[in-house]
RNA sequence: GCGCCCUUAGCUCAGUGGAUAGAGCGUCCGGCUACGAACCGGGAGGUCGCAGGUUCGAAUCCUGCAGGGCGCACCA
């Protein structure tokens, strides 16, 4: 629809200056919005404004000369000019009708946009450390990310979902140090624990574990093969644990990527990924020796200091794998790459944003910073502890509230914005709880579908769909549908492929939760003033059945772009 | 000290340089003998943190200040 203002109010500028009522050196851009304001109309342009001084005209004189030129669209009802100069305009019946029409026959294609043009993309998230289970944030990230690659892929991308496994460094002998030690414990040997090392009591249940399967053998083996046999297991125990709590909120990684495979020697004992990154660094002349280590020159590309990569005693830094890691995702061809990262490391964006650029590749990373979330139970902070392991998980949190209010929350809020999550009103079945309000219009909706079908609601063999096939008709006279709740309606799901435009092009998911939020309202207000079954108004029903149906069509799209479920009855 | 993010109704938050700044919750008052009341309608509630600047026009852009969060490693 926005592309259809767009053109009208470009084509009168263009009438009105080769007609020669108005002098321009350029023509101005529509500058067409969504007025706040519903009496305002659907659409409006302040071009008028924008423009008069150049034009030596007065604004409303201008928008006067513009309206008329407008005036005739046939998805135009009404030109209005309001205030110094805006120019409102307000969409037909006509064109509304063509939006049910579509929303109707495009079922699940209904608001898709083509901003991707089949690019790829890859979204990297969650990429939690291998070592232990998942907080609160994980979770949050794991559902912008995943509904940020929904409408990326519905907005026409090719998109890829990856998670960046940290199984290299310290951290993981750190992790299967802890494991030996709670294991040699359980074997009932003296133990002595490192100040740094892990103490949560999975940790227990992880060496617990290893001895229910293998027995005590261990307990003698030689502490370096024991290190390193538990590093594995530990290691491989972990992932799959983080795969199945992802799982379980619908979050599926089409790649899991392994940062120890950038450390590997190449073929035939060639450079290791990180060592080929680095050369290739130094031969576009960003790389330079000092104190005995290896820096990349990252201030010309607007960091704040330069960065080492090869320490001087012979290692690598994590931040020379994670380049490596960069040139590895674009070597596989992505025309773009986006990184959600918790609020922790955004002082790390801009060094990574200079080595991409360094790499050849400006400005196609998009490093997109996930803020925390805060738990609370009805109204009381939840206080956690790592050193005491007072925590509540990821999969506390998920086991506690089900995977659809989990979702739900999470997308509530614009990613830079910390998150207060409710564990109590997101369990609480009532109209406190927004994913209710959401899915009960959906219901609802089918509800009403099954009673114009003479359905029970208890049949649950017919779904929706079966009995839509022979319920509803293309032939419905939707001119019928003119009350100011019905006409609200259908404004309403015209908006959504924006609301998905939007989403996609500002990467943010929140928009979708609010939009389905509003959708649900609008459907509740039609429901409640437009009587949608009546036997004795036939031609009335079939119309206000085709709109209900095309409303259940859009809030199970929207859903499905946040990852939630649409129940059919609730 | 430096950098990034945040500050909008009692609370939690929307708001693309536009018109009288919105929503949900809470609060007060109403609505089921008709399709699901997990719903709907109405009222009260604001110094958009503060101060300058930019312009036809600023919650939005720029500068400074205050408050809060998070970072500033040859850690990962």
């Amino acid at each position: 629809m926005r592309e259809v203002i767009e053109s009208l109010v470009s084509e009168a500028l263009r009438s009105a200056v080769e007609s020669g009522l108005v002098t321009l050196a350029e023509l101005p851009e529509p500058a067409v919005e969504r007025p706040r304001d519903p009496s305002h109309g659907d659409w409006a342009t302040s071009v008028a404004m924008r423009t008069a001084k150049a034009a030596g005209m007065n604004p409303r004189e201008l928008a006067q000369l513009l309206a008329d030129a407008m005036a005739d669209h046939p998805d135009i009802d009404a030109v209005e000019i309001a205030g110094p100069g805006f120019i409102n305009l307000r969409v037909s019946a006509h064109a509304l009708q063509r939006v049910l029409r579509q929303a109707r026959n495009e079922t699940d294609r209904f608001g898709r946009v083509d901003l991707g043009a089949g690019r790829r993309v890859q979204v990297e998230f969650v990429s939690a450390n291998p070592v232990g289970p998942m907080h609160v944030g994980h979770g949050r990230w794991a559902a912008l990310g995943d509904s940020m690659a929904r409408v990326l892929e519905y907005a026409g991308y090719e998109v890829q979902r990856e998670f960046y496994v940290n199984d290299a460094g310290v951290q993981m002998d750190t992790f299967a140090k802890s494991v030996a030690a709670r294991y040699l414990e359980l074997c009932g040997r003296e133990v002595e624990f490192g100040a740094d090392w892990y103490r949560g009591a999975y940790i227990t249940e992880i060496a617990r574990e290893i001895l229910d399967a293998e027995g005590e053998k261990w307990a003698d083996a030689d502490p370096a093969a024991r290190e390193s046999y538990f590093k594995e297991t530990a290691y491989m125990q972990v992932l799959e644990h983080l795969k199945h709590v992802l799982h379980g909120m619908g979050v599926d990684f089409d790649v899991w990527f392994s940062e120890r495979t950038l450390h590997a020697p190449g073929p035939n004992g060639g450079l290791s990924e990180v060592e080929e990154t680095i050369e290739s660094l130094r031969a576009a002349g960003h790389i330079y020796e000092k104190d005995d280590a290896t820096w990349f020159a990252s201030t010309p590309f607007g960091d704040d200091k330069d960065r080492v990569l090869k320490k001087a005693d012979g290692s690598y830094t994590y931040f020379a794998a994670d380049i490596a890691y960069h040139k590895d995702k674009f070597d596989r061809g992505f025309d773009r790459v986006i990184d959600i990262w918790g609020a922790d490391h955004h002082g790390y964006v801009k060094r990574m944003e200079a080595a991409v650029a360094a790499l050849g590749h400006p400005g196609k990373l998009h490093v997109v910073i996930g803020q925390l979330v805060n738990l609370f139970r009805d109204g009381e902070v939840v206080r956690m502890s790592k050193r005491t392991g007072e925590m509540v998980t990821f999969e506390d949190l998920l086991d506690e509230v089900g995977p659809d209010a989990a979702r739900y929350f999470f997308l509530r809020r614009s990613t830079d914005q910390s998150l207060d999550f409710d564990i109590g009103l997101a369990k609480e079945q009532s109209n406190e709880n927004p994913v209710f309000y959401v899915q009960y219009a959906h219901a609802r909706i089918c509800s009403i579908l099954r009673k114009a079908a003479g359905v029970e609601t208890s049949d649950e063999s017919a779904d929706a769909s079966a009995i839509v096939a022979r319920l509803v008709s293309e032939d419905a006279p939707l001119g019928l549908l003119s009350a100011d709740a019905e006409l609200a309606l259908m404004r309403k799901l015209a908006e959504f492929p924006e609301v998905v435009e939007n989403a996609a092009v500002q990467l943010a998911p929140y928009k979708l939760t609010r939009y389905a939020e509003d959708l649900a309202s609008s459907f509740h207000q039609f429901y409640t003033q437009c009587r949608v079954v009546d036997p004795d108004a036939p031609d009335l029903t079939a119309a206000r059945l085709y709109a209900a149906d095309a409303t259940r069509l859009a809030l199970a799209s929207v859903l499905a772009l946040v990852g939630v479920s649409a129940p059919e009855r609730m």
